[in-house]
DNA sequence: ACTAATCCCGACGAAATCACTCGGATATCG
DNA sequence: CGATATCCGAGTGATTTCGTCGGGATTAGT
């Protein structure tokens, strides 16, 4: 996805192209563009001169979204939930008190990657431009 | 642990007793139980009428504690380090700009966990106490 | 001293997930 | 036509997770 950024609004790019780039598998890369193409995020052109291109400019592609297609739904754990119909499923859920820590932590996740878009990993566009208001602490400890 | 910090005060809780209070394996608590012991975070009393208890008050251990030393350093990814050492490890690191992010997540799960303690999660001694100040959100959506 | 309760230790195993591989069908451009 | 692409579905090998199993060492009560 990184890749697609950097060639944005350049027409299509071939899976073999990035392959070479990134140095990963064609085969690799295409099972991952199905979730990709599903999720809306990118665009394909069959044939001769076809590729993948997003959809959006990556700017507005945070990376959370990327993730869920590739993934699907963000969760440390299973029982990561505030849906109440979870007690039915996890027997333990009359005792287990943890639950709301993993929302945290879900949460917690899905910020941070929120925080950053594809344009943020990119470095053609624009340089890196972080976001320290959503995320408190600089990157350096 | 929280089953343990529940038992806090009242000498050592033995394996069979949790796992029947948690409806988990006593061969399989005896396996996580030496990680934290070796990270100092319960001691054992063996014999008969021996057992386990937290080496300091529930308050005091936060959860981030716990989970390192149950699964070692937090780390979504591999590649989740500001260590220029990596650099070295990791073949695509030249070219690969993700890394960034990696961390970023990484530090906001670890600030998740580190802000709720195993008090927080016991119910008996205090009841919960979220901490809204560190995780900006709360916990009802 | 004896016994029962408890921790201690190392090896083994089933299931799930991850990071791919393989083979071929289909569409498009020149 | 033929080269270059995407599309599609099934298969594989390594690793991790969540356990099981069996036996040994240590201590408290009697």
């Amino acid at each position: 996805m990184v890749q697609l950024a950097r060639h944005f609004g350049t027409g299509p790019a071939s899976l073999a192209g990035i392959a070479a780039e990134e140095d990963l598998p064609r085969a690799y890369l295409e099972q991952l563009v199905v979730s990709l193409r599903d999720a809306g995020l990118v665009a394909s052109t069959r044939g001769a001169h076809g590729g993948y291109e997003l959809t959006r400019a990556p700017e507005t592609i945070p990376m959370g979204e990327v993730l869920r297609a590739l993934e699907g739904p963000i969760a440390p754990m299973m029982c990561a939930t505030d849906d109440p119909e979870h007690g039915l499923l996890c027997d333990r859920s009359a005792r287990c008190t943890v639950n709301v820590l993993w929302v945290r932590v879900r949460d917690a996740i899905s910020d941070a990657l929120d925080s950053m878009t594809l344009a943020d990993l990119a470095p053609t566009t624009t340089p890196i431009q972080p976001d320290p208001v959503i995320q408190g602490a600089p990157i350096q400890p």
